[in-house]
DNA sequence: TTGAAAGCGCTAACAA
DNA sequence: TTGTTAGCGCTTTCAA
């Protein structure tokens, strides 16, 4: 019986059960075995049999990095998200990564947010692993970057935002609209003072700056603004709300860039006796799970991430099986969440 | 100059540049060039310079699929999560992708949690991409999979939980020892009737049983359970705090089995005006990031997710470079943070 | 339906 | 220090 590892035999090789070992107990050519594995009804039904029998026997896993090699597909798709504790974006990966699994790949995470060297790497990294698409949260400005990744000639879909000029595929929102709606919201419902206590990040810049220029166009006086910086913490939330109602006791509403931001505020409110939604209005984005079942429930604006990372990933699975995707950029908008908050 | 595309070439491979293009422009051979981007130190200062030169001018980078390979090392690490949305792991998670990107490894990650067929084919879809290693939240019990990573050979490191019987290492903590300690510190409070709000999860539920055994131990009253089944959220917390105001007024104390559930039975008391912690304690589960911020701060148990993702990080790479990791397994046990609701 | 041959892009092993 | 040769395990191409 011993297969006997001759002389210059076993020098390489990880020792694995390769498809050839398969062939060799099914007593067919490798490629029948490939057949076999890969695409059954390519294979005469007796061949097909001795195959998967043979794979049982040997508990055969194919090896996806020989298999992507030869075929130029890994069946890899890379996401990059920043920081992902307690993010909105957790919704959207956890529907990509099962979209995509249903369809045969996986997910590589690479997490941004750091340094431009690290954003760098972290690029090339993920095309040395040759992925057949590469999903981004958020729109990747103009550099190096962006080149690097068009020269790739990888299908991208860059997500949560809006732009003129997206590399490739976009599925987003407009950041600008939510702040001039959430604005427009408030003053329909009376309330005369608005400010803003946001994070320090473009696209709360954005929604911040729409919501400001509504509220002036409308004759209000100038918004306040609240800048947390990177500090997305409950936490912040607590020092700004502290903030206006020392230097800013008029106002009358409040809109966070984060619902953790906009609990924070709301846990301040409490602490210090400020009657909300009555004297002090607050809204939220993002609505994480839970805001609807607090006291008082948190109105908020709701993006649905689970959706945008379904529909990113049946554009990356279109792309990488060849087809073409008409119309390739999707705004799937988004809803104020009326709650008791405001 | 053309490189003219002569007859037969250009049949298969993806078109990208490759080591071959990169050589022949610096004017060495392909292995050069790679020992150049891999191992400078083995080659002359001058070849060194020509290929690194070539490498920019082609923005080559390398395809990791075929070094992986090539060399039997993917560089690239697994990691097999249940739902991550809002979850306690992904402080875990991104501590180990940090550490494990600097060092020059991926991750994958893979989502469990789903049927059992799947989590056949999760693993099957992880071992076909022959990683360097496994990280596995929570213990894989006895079973197919068990058998078949045991026998892929791969390093693997299971955590947050402990047993005698680890697949190979083992990064966790005793979840009936924090049991025993949530309940002997609510006793030591002078609390006289427990009671506890958990998922139908078995780590829950080896927690649940050391509280409970421990209260009855010491002469207690039996702990009121309340099991909300597969729903994590906050309202299930509500709803379990409406039952426990029912059926078992008397309680005094109740242990969550996540923060997420405890803020919920904290939001149902302050809506019925049950006053925390003077008639009612609570105590949750995971020490999510913003419970310090709340009023009333949320107590809970704390368990340090980052460190547990940097040692995994460490071990698993440790043992990718073919080196032993003694001892290999760790217990980072757990503190009980004290705060306003006990 | 099946198979032989020839790579995919890279690195280990050996030799110079 | 550099190069040659021979694969890694699979799939494409082409022919039977």
């Amino acid at each position: 019986m011993s297969k006997s590892n001759n002389s210059k035999r076993a020098r390489r090789g990880s020792g694995a059960i390769t498809l050839r070992d398969v062939a060799k107990l099914a007593g067919v050519a490798p490629i029948t075995a490939s057949r076999a594995v890969n695409t059954p009804e390519q294979v005469s039904p007796d061949a097909l049999k001795k195959v998967l029998d043979a794979v049982q026997r040997t508990g055969y896993v194919p090896n996806r990095m020989a298999g992507g090699l030869a075929s130029s597909r890994s069946r890899l798709i890379a996401a990059v998200v920043p920081s992902t504790v307690m993010s909105v974006f957790m919704e959207t990966i956890e529907s990509l990564n099962g979209a995509l699994f249903d369809a045969g790949y996986q997910l590589m995470l690479g997490q941004s947010g750091y340094s431009a060297a690290r954003e760098d790497s972290l690029l090339e990294a993920v095309i040395g692993r040759r992925p057949d698409g590469i999903f981004l949260t958020g729109i990747l400005p103009p550099g190096k970057s962006r080149t690097r990744l068009l020269a790739s000639g990888i299908p991208v879909v860059e997500t949560w935002d809006l732009t003129p000029t997206p590399i490739d595929m976009l599925i987003g929102f407009s950041h600008s609209d939510i702040g001039r709606a959430v604005a427009n919201f408030l003053l329909d419902k009376g309330r005369r003072r608005l400010a803003v206590v946001r994070a320090d990040d473009e696209r709360a810049a954005r929604r911040a700056t729409a919501f400001a220029d509504t509220a002036l166009q409308r004759g209000q006086t100038p918004v306040f603004v609240v800048n947390v910086g990177d500090s997305r913490s409950l936490a912040s939330g607590r020092e700004a709300m502290v903030r206006i109602l020392n230097e800013a006791p008029d106002v009358d509403a409040i809109f966070c860039s984060s619902d953790l931001l906009a609990l924070g505020v709301m846990t301040e409110a409490r602490a210090q006796g400020v009657a909300v939604p009555d004297r002090m209005a607050i809204i939220g984005f993002g609505d994480v799970p839970f805001l609807a079942d607090m006291v008082p429930a948190l109105s908020t604006v709701r993006i649905n991430g689970a959706d945008i990372g379904k529909q990113a990933a049946r554009f990356l699975i279109e792309r990488a099986e060849g087809r073409a995707v008409t119309p390739c950029v999707v705004d799937v908008g988004f809803a104020i969440v009326e709650r008791d908050t405001s």
